[in-house]
DNA sequence: CTCGTTTTGTTCTCGACTTCACAAACTCCT
DNA sequence: AGGAGTTTGTGAAGTCGAGAACAAAACGAG
């Protein structure tokens, strides 16, 4: 029945270490964390510091020193002890891991508000991200183009995203039609989805799904302010 | 030192029903999905649907029903053995707990393209949030308006904070700037932030801080499309 | 009124994640 | 070379959340 992938499907963990060679679990919520040390890093190297210890890099992370070493020790033992971890060292460890070594070619369909800033943030590229396609059902915004990129009509995604070989898509779309989109997506090869609207999607098991939600968020701080409120009255 | 408050800080959680009345603990995973159900339960209010199961409203939100009444068991019990939920009772419910059934006012810092598409979102209002300031230090920008509002300069957060009486501040600016927004939300009295600048952000105990970054969602898709390449090769 | 059916609310168990605390390992100084 | 001082990597304990399973409660039929 699939009950939604929000979290990844993970296919009961293979048992550690089991056909090819280490193939380590990395637990959800380290994954979910490598990418802020990954910035962390980046911006220490910025900075011309080449050495750093894990409380010095756990403090640029916003995170607690122990949870950044055993994060960290998932992947393997990239410090000195004594001395800490070498801040280009430790910084491409992570990207390798992470797998953003190199680009991944992403698709994004919906260029209304949202979609024109996703086009233009620039964060993409330099954080292994390469748009490759913008696509709109709307006939009126396939004459524009959004950051030096042509906005095509929806029905090319099939043929944009097997001549760049996409995995992953970002939707933009209202929620009207989020679920419309993700099929097409999935259709196309599509594995991994980023999804804006706010709807529930149902996909097929393999793909990934992750959900931002603008609502969402606002009312989870609403909550939390009505009962500083309460308390205080 | 504060670690980071991304989750919120929780004061020893006063060992359950204490002071005044009930004041019951309702733990942060369960918060986060409240505003999941009272989507779906807006989406069948909206289908003229009157009455729901559990099973039903857990497919609609897309959670697996044992966990959904559990969730709603915290808020008290609202539905009929036997029966159901009544959607329109329910939803009210969630929506008090939550603490929309009245609009927050909101002030969006950081009117780019991240910030028009924010400004442009309808479901502010639907969803319990009215937009009364957009600030941007640009003196360019001060003369446009976005969405019917007035862009105003920054130094005028804290009057509009103040006038208004805002909780909740929406950070759309460069991740160079996000920590002096930060700041100068705080002083004005502002105790809950939504960022969306690639930035880790300090802030004094009792003062929320969620974080939306796009690259981190889209790297935490990058891992686990890795890992699907290298499992099938 | 009684019995069978449906569906909630809750208890219990299990797994995952966080945090503490410390041994192992490295550097530097004498 | 040896000892003092750091800092990592990890075992172990504690906390939190997920899911299964079931008793309690409501409804309807006869």
């Amino acid at each position: 029945m699939a009950p939604h992938p929000r979290r990844v499907t993970r296919e009961r963990a293979v048992t550690a270490r089991s056909t090819t060679e280490g193939a380590r679990e990395i637990p959800e919520a380290t994954v979910a964390r490598l990418p802020v040390y990954l910035r962390a890093l980046v911006s220490l190297a910025d900075q011309q510091i080449a050495t750093c210890s894990s409380e010095e890099l756990a403090a640029a992370a916003g995170v607690n020193s122990a949870k950044l070493r055993k994060d960290l020790s998932y992947l393997g033992s990239y410090g000195t002890r004594g001395v800490g971890y070498d801040v280009d060292y430790l910084r491409y460890q992570i990207a390798r891991e992470i797998g953003v070594t190199q680009d991944w070619p992403v698709v994004i369909v919906g260029i209304g508000n949202l979609g024109h800033a996703l086009a233009n943030f620039s964060g993409f590229r330099s954080r292994g991200f390469r748009v490759v396609g913008l696509l709109d059902a709307d006939p009126a915004r396939n004459e524009e183009s959004v950051a030096g990129i042509p906005v095509r009509p929806f029905s090319d995604l099939e043929s944009i995203a097997h001549e760049h070989g996409v995995a992953i898509g970002v939707i933009a779309v209202p929620a009207a039609a989020a679920q419309d989109v993700a099929d097409a997506m999935v259709a196309a090869g599509i594995t991994s989805i980023l999804n804006f609207a706010p709807a529930v999607l149902t996909v097929p098991a393999g793909v990934d799904v992750r959900k931002v939600d603008l609502s969402i968020e606002l009312q989870i701080l609403a909550y939390h302010e009505q009962r500083k409120a309460v308390q205080t009255a």
